[in-house]
DNA sequence: GCTAGTTTCAAACGAGCGTTTGATTTACTT
DNA sequence: AAGTAAATCAAACGCTCGTTTGAAACTAGC
């Protein structure tokens, strides 16, 4: 008896739809990948590490990939994307229901916030391993990672510097792009970080995987700095040794 | 003639001192491996790399630092540590300057915004390098890094907890704690991310290479998140979907 | 000028990497 | 049952990695 002649993973019947159990070996590539890079990083885990957990060949990978890169890739993408476009739908409906009179900024954080929570709910043991992944590939100083989500936030990003710009009439341009810049910066070192983790087991240990908890607590301070009053350029209030 | 009678790098006649434009071995390898992990992250940056950098041997790192991990580890140390104990013996001077009162949040935030400003400045090449890395470091996966990060940041954060919670006596310890480290989180990621220097270039060409301006945009919108009002627990002010 | 200790050097080690190959197996059509 | 295209497989390719080695070069004390 070989080992070939041994069956463990059915192969699906159809080449479109997969049976509800049942994972193609593409998905089980992505399902793995996503918590592999979640856990080590890019360059530290390997397609060997990837495909072994996945129970799949080597070189399967390339085959329905192209390369690892590519495979990063689509990992973001796969879950990056739908949630873009939730946000911006969001948006939408809220200006559509508020036309005529500016969104406030606890609409406009809500509209990013809430796609995020869906993630992190919907599919229970992907969505969270994914916002960690996402706060990490944020701060990935590999180029093409840093190109292809320019690419992929970039739509949506320009989307809300417009709302918060008209939330936010008495703030100069570039003022509002800063601001909106150190709230993406806070809410990806929130998601990425294992230290956010550490403080909700410190604190809240019976709420531990509650995002919700998390974000609560997270809008109010970010809703707080985007209004805070400008600084004057030559104002010496800050950074004055004593 | 042989190469190795070709002495471009003369050695220094003193172990324990250098003249003022030599550099010894050691500094040579530290400059060149923290402005490659800056520029790569650790995992991408190989020995060879930094060695051919440094002009140094390949074999110097591991006879001079031990190995690849404890070359990082001293590369960050040699910065950190001086840059925290200042913030440390900042906030000191501050309380006892105002001792009976408590400090103003943007006391407490210039105390651990100066340190960081004086890096970036005083060292002209090598500080604002160093921010960047320190950056990226404390979003890297790695577990050694996420450690080492956490026992030199241990004392600090202590302080710096202590002093919010004097400051913001109606929030509870463990709000105090979110906020701070949603602090450390947009700090983190705007020394890190290389959006904040496009942004400079855009908005303002001319200041480019400034971190005080940076820091100064920054530093407002933090104080107010921090003075934010206090969400209460079930509340559905957010994160309803219309 | 010899010696002892430190530092530098070229070279190699073994391991793991991403990717490619060519044969084999599978699924489906005719 | 034969044929075809897609998918999977074991194996290997070429390369880079961090680390080790032992000799050579250097410094300093006697």
């Amino acid at each position: 008896m070989t080992i070939s002649s041994i069956r463990r993973w059915p192969r699906p019947t159809d080449h479109t739809a997969e049976k509800s159990g049942e994972v193609d070996t593409k998905s089980r590539i992505l399902d793995a990948a996503e918590e592999l890079f979640m856990e080590h990083g890019f360059e530290a885990t390997s397609l060997r590490l990837i495909t072994t957990a996945a129970n799949v060949n080597l070189a399967a990978v390339n085959y329905h990939f192209g390369s690892k890169e590519e495979l990063f890739q689509a990992v973001l993408t796969r879950r990056l994307d739908p949630m873009n476009q939730d946000r911006m739908a969001l948006l939408t409906a809220y200006e559509l229901a508020n036309v005529g009179n500016a969104l406030s900024c606890e609409k406009i954080i809500s509209a990013m916030f809430i796609p995020a929570l869906k993630l992190a709910r919907d599919h229970q043991q992907g969505g969270k391993n994914f916002l960690r992944l996402l706060g990490r590939a944020y701060a990935d100083p590999a180029p093409f990672i840093r190109e292809f989500l320019s690419s992929q936030y970039a739509e949506m990003i320009a989307r809300f510097r417009a709302a918060f710009g008209r939330a936010l009439p008495h703030l100069a341009r570039d003022e509002v792009s800063w601001r909106l810049h150190f709230v993406m910066g806070a809410l990806s070192y929130t998601l990425a970080g294992t230290d956010a983790l550490k403080m909700i087991a410190q604190f809240h240990p019976e709420e531990i995987n509650n995002d919700e908890l998390l974000l609560k607590r997270l809008a109010p301070f970010l809703a707080a700095g985007l209004r805070a009053p400008v600084q004057a350029t030559d104002s010496h209030q800050w950074f004055q040794e004593a």
